[in-house]
Parts: structure tokens; C-alpha cells; sequence
DNA sequence: AGTGGTCTGATTGTAAACAATTTAGCTGAA
DNA sequence: TTCAGCTAAATTGTTTACAATCAGACCACT
């Protein structure tokens, strides 16, 4: 028989660690940096993604980016065309969009629900520590840092979570609402805005009061 | 540049075609064919898929056997830890099932009214072959069979609509809910009230009316 | 000039060989 | 007996090479 050393991965997915990391898993990494590149905006949309070229930009062989483009693709960031390639997927449509936000709003609060007892100081201070990260890019309008920020905010309410397979479906749920996090901030509000509404939310954590944590959380998503 | 044929692939998954079929895409139906036997139970819990096993049933090589589990993974279906292999994933905690199903029914009734209105004769009677099928499973028993039909008839009405990427948030949830699809026939009720519920939920689509057709549809999934 | 066929370049899909890692069993000494 | 360390088998992860497929250009033919 086979039995491994101890994490039960499948969905690690720290999403969005630089290549200065030392190196857990290859593969992995690779998902994560192109995922949040499309998701920020890096990576423009419908642009093609060559095997070749990833290949020899992340150093690997074309296995491993064949296995992260695949991934990318169920998740919705690629679209794949038989024996012609990827390229990044357009974005959802607004029918789509109306029908996901909710979606994510009750897995978000399913998640808050089921850590909310356990949580900690050293997870208040991971939030914390993004939202100084936050400020900075608010102040010095990085939008794409910002939006990379936001969705690492409520990824790490996701990843707390004991529950498996949430984190899978979380991912598929945001990837495409990849808008919301560039639309959302470049248009019309003040980026500060967006800080402050994520300070709220902590806060409101400390305060221990779950409703109210849920409301502020769920009212960052609209 | 590059473009492909005519498909925008990414999400056929015609999900369990016997290896009768001829070979539109080798890799999907494997994914499909292994999909299905482990949600109808046929593959138990727990058990491990080593590739060069899977390689020799489908006669295949290991690549094609690497990225079908990687996908079923990101599914739900099996569990992967590093170096050591998957193997079929536990189903899901019973909070997990009680996040899902709602979401199941807000995705699927999404899907019904996109399709409603140009619903067509050819529609019903694809849906009405599976009815028949569904019969004879319910009669002789083939609770494995009739799992594997009920979830051909909800994806069917997934795969009619227009919206990309439905499919795929679709599969994510309900490869989480295979207790449903399992103890949900055998235990309590008479097979037969399963099969007589989908009748009511086609033939309400045939009478034209919407919001019925919805909570039909809706009351079969909890 | 327009139409059809063919050839070429590029890209993905598949297969087979190789490297790295881990588990499990065995050996041997305290 | 029990436990540490070592060896070997099994399995996955990666690289490399090869086959299949498709878009586009080129050229002959009408």
C-alpha cells in the first residue's frame, strides 16, 4: 500500500506566492501565479497561453504546464480549444455574475460560520498585516496589487476553514468574477473605500458578534 | 495564429459514454467514465486509483490517466497526497451537503429559466429517453443506474444553456453530493417515486410554465 | 481573377524513458 | 522483544521524443 507523508493537498493553493518562495510544489505555483496574473489583469483577457513559452518562462517541462493550464481551464480562467491551445477566457457574462455572487456570498459566510469560535489573535494579525498591505495599495492606486490583496483577504477566510472541497468550489466561484475585482476598483469608488469596508470587516471579527460579521462580510461582496 | 476546428471545448463532459462510443476525445471520457463509476458507488470510498493500473484498463499511457485524475480531483472526486498517489476522496461532511444543495438548486433553476423559453420538441423527447430508462432501472432495482440516470437528466438541462462555465461550477457541486445519489435511492423510498418525480418535472415543462417548473425541479433535490 | 488542393509551420496530444520520493519490510544490536 | 537504521520495491513527478491535428500560404487549374 501507499500511504504519504501528511497533508492531504488536493488544495493547498496558497495563490500568489513570488517566485522567491523556496519551493513546496512546482506545479501548484504555477497555478497560482498565472491564476492571479489573469484574475489582476496581468494577463490580459483572450490572450493566448502557449505551452512552449511558459515552458521555458517558468524553466520546466511542458508536463507541468499542460497539468496547470488544465486546472486553470476547469476553474474558468482559460479556455481550451481542442489541439489549439489556450488563451484567457473572457469573462463572465452579467447574468453569470448575478448568479455567482450569491453563490459566494453564502459559501463565504458557510466558511465564517464554521471558523468563527476558534478564531484566534495570530489570525486576526494575519488579517491585520494584509490590510496594511491594503492601504498601501490603495494609496498609491495599485489596482492590481489591491485586487490581488482583496482576494487573498477572503481566500484566507476560506483556507481556515476545516471543511474539504470548500476551498475547490470557493475558487471556481471567484475565478470568474474576475471584473468585480478590476471594474470594481479602477471606476467609481475611491480605492480607500475599499480599505476601510475590509478594517470593518476585521474589526467586527474581534468584536466576536457573528451576525454582524457575516453582514459586513457579505456586504463587501455586492 | 492559431485557431481550432469548432468546439469551444473546455466543458463537454457528456459524463458516462460506454467505451462503446467511438473517440471524440479520449482523455474526456475517461475522466467521465471514472466520474460516474465512482458517484453510482461502483468505485468504493477510499479505494486507491494508481495510474499505471487505470493506464492498462483504458490501454492507454499514463499521461492522459495523470490529467483525468488532476481534473476529478479538482472535482472532488478523489484525493490526492504528493508522491503517493489519489485515491477516491470520503463524501462530503453532512454540513457540507446541507451548504451544497442549496446552491445545487440556485445554479440548476438559473439554467431552467435561461433555456425555458426555447425549449423544443426534440428537448422533451431527449429527456423523455431518459425517463424510459430511468423506468427500467427503478423496476429492476439498478439503483447504480438510476443514480447515473438522475444525474444525466439534471446535467442535461445544465449542458442546454447558452452560459459558459455553468457546466463546470455544476460538476463541482454535485460530485460533493454522491451520498445523495447513493443512499438517497437505497434506503427509504420506493425507487419508483424517484422515477414518477422526474416524469411530473418533464411534464411540467412541457405545460410551459415557468415558475412551476422551477419548484419542481427544486423539490427533487432535496 | 477566382477556386480548389496541397504543402508547410506551429501547436497540442500521446507515449516511453528517466529521476525523485516514499513506504514497507528486513536486519541487527541493545 | 523492541526499536533504529538500511535496503529495495513501488509509485509518482519530470523530461524528452514522437505522432496527430489544424491554420494559413502557396500554387496549379479553370
Amino acid at each position: 500500500m501507499c500511504s504519504p507523508h501528511q497533508k492531504t493537498t488536493t488544495e493547498k493553493s496558497e495563490l500568489f506566492m513570488s517566485q522567491t518562495e523556496f519551493a513546496p510544489d512546482q506545479r501548484q505555483q504555477i497555478v497560482d501565479q498565472l491564476r492571479m496574473e489573469i484574475i489582476t489583469g496581468r494577463i490580459a483577457e483572450g490572450m493566448p497561453l502557449r505551452e512552449v513559452s511558459l515552458a521555458e518562462r517558468f524553466q520546466v517541462s511542458r508536463a507541468p504546464i499542460r497539468e496547470a493550464l488544465k486546472q486553470l481551464a476547469h476553474e474558468g480562467m482559460v479556455e481550451s480549444k481542442p489541439n489549439c491551445g489556450m488563451r484567457v477566457a473572457p469573462s463572465s457574462s452579467d447574468s453569470m455574475q448575478e448568479l455567482i455572487i450569491p453563490l459566494r456570498q453564502t459559501v463565504e459566510s458557510f466558511a465564517l460560520k464554521s471558523i468563527f469560535a476558534d478564531l484566534s489573535e495570530s489570525d486576526f494579525e494575519e488579517w491585520e498585516f494584509i490590510l496594511s498591505e491594503m492601504k498601501i495599495a490603495c494609496e498609491t492606486k495599485d489596482y492590481a496589487s489591491l485586487a490581488e490583496l482583496d482576494i487573498k483577504f477572503h481566500q484566507s477566510i476560506i483556507s481556515k476553514s476545516p471543511e474539504q472541497g470548500l476551498m475547490s468550489i470557493w475558487i471556481t466561484l471567484v475565478s470568474r468574477l474576475r471584473r468585480h475585482f478590476l471594474e470594481g476598483f479602477q471606476k467609481p469608488r475611491d480605492p480607500m473605500k475599499v480599505y476601510y469596508e475590509h478594517v470593518a470587516i476585521v474589526a467586527m471579527f474581534r468584536s466576536g458578534k457573528l451576525e454582524p460579521s457575516i453582514q459586513a462580510l457579505v456586504s463587501n461582496m455586492d
